[in-house]
DNA sequence: GCTGAAAGTATAAATTC
DNA sequence: GAATTTATACTTTCAGC
């Protein structure tokens, strides 16, 4: 059974997609070699890769602890909204809140997920209390004690899949 | 009160990572502009903040979506294990599943929480089979419905903090 | 898709502040 | 000590095939 993927992306375009979301720096010369193609090749293979949306965007992963974010908190909510246009400004604002790093929509007993970075107590506090005036109160916070992974690498080589 | 973060960085250090952490493929030259600053000196403040530690690694972010993983998944794990050795190879092998973007040690009800994505529901079962045999019984796993945000993107420019 | 050349970029060296 | 300018190597990008 082949994927739907494959009807558009070769084995190629995977292996320089998989290069690129592991290395971003990676010269396109490099990535010539590894996938045997010459580096023209790989150049317009990696603009019809952005084009076509499979490449989001290029960004340096900075370290949180050397940068004083030492608290990183995982914040689940029951927003009690149930008005469609009240839901957007709430999700706007989640949006628009520098120190949230990520926000999910989820199933089960809480309807968000927000992974948050705060560098104290202080920091914290007042993004709680932002929320607060956001009118949620049914808030849940867990405390991240340590990062086992932290990975954007999805398993699209079909070798990593078991 | 100065923070620990400007003994070391300054000014300019933090707004080259600011926009290294927001699109890595801007060129030396035109950090060099934005920063008022010549082409080689940012050159060298670059590699400086990457052997210090402060840039992790430089990674393209791809769309999860076109590639198939149309199954984000939270996993709430409650791990019963007490023991120092048999937790280091429990997160070992969270490390090495590929599925298995991000895995954080939490306060709370569930001791880790992973973030797993998965192609299809056979996927997710195969995942689910997985952490079974690695004697893991109590999970919680909540479908992600909707990304509202994500980012890498710490808040460290002082604009940013309200 | 390739080769090869042009334009742009990163890095090293020498120099100034 | 950290910046600048000048010089060189490397990379990307655009032809022609």
């Amino acid at each position: 059974m082949e994927s739907i993927v494959s009807k558009v992306l070769d084995k190629v375009d995977i292996q320089i997609l998989d290069i690129l979301q592991k290395q971003a720096h990676v010269s396109n010369a490099e990535i010539a070699r590894r996938v045997n193609l010459s580096s023209p090749a790989v150049h317009t293979r990696i603009k019809r890769l952005e084009n076509e949306g499979y490449i989001n965007r290029q960004v340096a992963i900075l370290n949180p602890e050397k940068l004083g974010f030492d608290l990183l908190c995982f914040v689940f909510i029951s927003s009690n909204i149930h008005h469609a246009e009240k839901l957007d400004i709430l999700e706007e604002a989640f949006r628009q809140m520098p120190e949230v790093l990520e926000c999910h929509c989820l199933t089960g007993e809480y309807d968000y997920l927000l992974k948050v970075a705060n560098k104290d107590r202080k920091d914290l506090q007042s993004f709680i209390r932002k929320l607060n005036k956001l009118g949620i109160t049914k808030i849940q916070t867990s405390l991240g004690l340590r990062e086992i992974k932290y990975s954007n690498v999805l398993p699209i080589l079909d070798e990593e899949i078991e």
